[in-house]
RNA sequence: GCCCAGGUAGCUCAGUUGGUAGAGCAGCGGACUGAAAAUCCGCGUGUCGGUGGUUCGAUUCCGCCCCUGGGCA
């Protein structure tokens, strides 16, 4: 045990099988999970982001998954704090951290940090945002104004970068880009004895596993979840209101499409999403993770 | 069996008055600092059903055949 490291990380495309590496391994070293995953925090999101059951519950600790209510706007900024304390008590505890998931950001930002930037103004944000759904083409020169050169690093038509820009500059008085310049924050994990893997099986697998999966969701209740959150009223632009199958399964409940056309657009999304993924983990992950290839 | 319509990209279809073809979707590649299951960018991947004929040249015109849908028997 002498071996045993600091904490593992597991990285891959969704429906990859990462959630069954992760607990085989954490019987192995005695690990607790941890969701790495930006969807599975959301209370009201069982089904549809594939989180784990009481199976999986049952055979190691977990942690941050559904956590999270769908009217809250959870964030990087957040999952970053959480785990600046969730992995010394993991440890603490006596267990290994495996932090599982999908979301290459959360890594990137887990392992590189992230700039001390304040929190927008929600009043600004808000503005913003209404400005952002009215007239979105003005955005790009709203920014210019304020910032050119961070203005001429985003296109015009990258509505979400220049609504966060601009409510940055706005709220701080400081361009986004110069707060992006200082990296204050340090790293949660740098050099520790880390072991990283990707698991990610062949395109054509992979597409197999998510028709199979979406089909599974629809008979484990993935509709009446989405009922369930329909009830509530939810904003549309709340992450938890744009995860892959709730627009898809919302506009059928509504009577604007047939549950079949439904279903095939789910799954069309979820395979570009896991190739979105696919690219960053081939990219932006950095260095030192291996490649995990599961037996199925 | 006869008549009509149609067979062009993985799918739905456009088009070429004869010079080997292009849209949407799918797919593939890429970017990525607090909404990241988000947001954004790039790329046609093709025996134009088959086979003969006419022609310098046929996916396009003509014959025959095959397939699909509809109609008549």
């Amino acid at each position: 045990m002498s071996d045993r490291p600091f904490a593992i990380l597991i990285a891959g495309p969704t429906a990859s099988g990462k959630s069954s590496l992760a607990l085989e391994l954490a019987e192995r070293h005695g690990g607790a999970v941890v969701n790495a995953d930006a969807s599975q925090v959301y209370s009201g999101l069982k089904v549809l982001t594939a989180r784990p059951g009481k199976g999986e519950l049952d055979r190691a600790p977990h942690y941050l998954y559904g956590h999270v209510d769908p009217a809250h706007a959870y964030s990087v900024a957040q999952w970053l704090r959480e785990m600046r304390s969730l992995i010394p008590e993991i440890r603490d505890a006596g267990n290994v951290p495996i932090l599982t998931g999908g979301t290459g950001l959360y890594f990137k930002a887990l392992l590189e940090g992230l700039s001390d930037i304040p929190e927008p103004d929600p009043a600004i944000r808000n503005y913003w945002r209404d400005f952002a759904a009215q007239t979105p083409q003005k955005l790009h020169g709203e920014l210019a104004r304020r910032d050119d050169e961070g203005a001429r690093k985003l296109r015009p038509s990258d509505v979400q970068r220049l609504v966060r820009a601009l409510e940055v500059f706005d709220s701080t008085g400081v361009p986004l880009s110069q707060w992006q310049e200082r990296r204050l924050e340090a790293p949660v994990l740098q050099d520790e004895n880390l072991l990283k893997f990707i698991v990610e099986p062949p395109r054509a697998v992979l597409h197999e596993r998510i028709e199979r999966r979406f089909d599974e969701m629809i008979q484990h209740g993935a509709i009446e979840e989405v009922e369930a959150l329909l009830k509530r009223g939810l904003a549309d632009n709340l992450p938890a209101m744009k995860a892959i199958g709730v627009r898809e399964l919302k506009a059928y409940l509504n009577g604007e499409i047939e549950l079949p056309v439904a279903v095939e657009r789910a799954k069309t999304a979820t395979r570009q999403y896991a190739k979105r993924q696919s690219t960053w983990f081939r990219n932006q992950v950095g260095e030192g993770w291996k490649r995990h290839e599961l037996q199925t």
